[in-house]
DNA sequence: CCCAAAATCACCCTTTCGGGTGACTGGCTT
DNA sequence: AAGCCAGTCACCCGAAAGGGTGATTTTGGG
């Protein structure tokens, strides 16, 4: 009886995006469930239905969106001109995904306050992934790590 | 009859966006119509719609949040091969000769202490040099500063 | 299934940064 | 002479950054 979305597993490396994605549709079934059983015999009906699916999906596909760019981000390419990360140096230290997040956004000027709020992780994670790079790039401060950066072409 | 859907305007810029968005509902409710028509009879009515509305709408709003997302990215500035600086902006932020001497110190990664070793002054004046900087360049940090300085063609 | 790496978070402590204020000097302008 | 400005320095205080340690959970590969 239920309807039942399939995704593509090839976009989605997480389980856990997956997980909250059948959890919502569970949640928003239940609740139309809910909504028919009280007011199935009125005539607003179909079209209220369909409204809140809409608005419901499209907002979890905008969400879904913004968690893909982020992961892909960091892989890809950056449209700056001619620039190309360095995948050697970066696997040569040991540079790990996330790591290169903080250091991207860190050259950007963010605090690790900031970083910590736009990659949904705590202070403290923000804190230890910036030691983990001040080891790998062999710099003191995040000033040296990001020009560090730049000289191993690990940024634009 | 319509089910309406609004959007925050503080997000969309485009009014492109809001168009497309617009007719894509449109021509949604236009084929769902017509499908009601053709088997509303069916007992798989419901759930279907709900199922067709929300793997649509999900792609809808992956491909505004990638839309979104991509507004970002071109912004940035990408600096030039052979760089120079731009005396212009230097002057018309205000920036002194000190001043920038420190930046350029700053942009290497250096402390505020090894920078008021290298210029031969004391801490305290590198700190009001900084200070000065950061509110010329409306930057909260040094981070933010050296990036500013770099879109500004002050840095290379 | 298990293991190692990655990612996450917490706590404590020190150093560095940054804001705000005030002051003094030397050179240049009016 | 008076005023302005860059440059210099000091002090205080709060915020941010960084170091070190330990612990837990996720994830990916064998």
């Amino acid at each position: 009886m239920f309807t039942f979305v399939c995704l593509p597993h090839a976009f989605i490396p997480l389980k856990k995006t997956i997980l909250l994605y059948g959890l919502a549709l569970a949640a928003l079934i239940f609740l139309l469930k809910l909504v028919e059983y009280r007011f199935f015999a009125r005539d607003l009906s179909l079209e209220f239905y369909l409204g809140l699916v809409a608005v419901f999906f499209t907002a979890l596909g905008a969400w879904v969106g913004l968690q893909l760019t982020r992961k892909k981000k960091s892989i890809s390419v950056a449209p700056a001109g001619d620039f190309r990360i360095n995948e050697e140096i970066l696997k040569q230290k040991g540079i790990s995904k996330r790591e290169y997040e903080v250091l991207e956004l860190m050259a950007l000027g963010n605090s690790n306050q900031e970083i910590a709020d736009k990659l949904f992780v705590s202070l403290n994670t923000v804190k230890t992934h910036s030691s983990n790079l001040f080891v790998k790039l062999e710099a003191k401060r995040r000033t040296q790590a990001i020009q560090r950066a730049k000289e191993l072409s690990l940024l634009p």
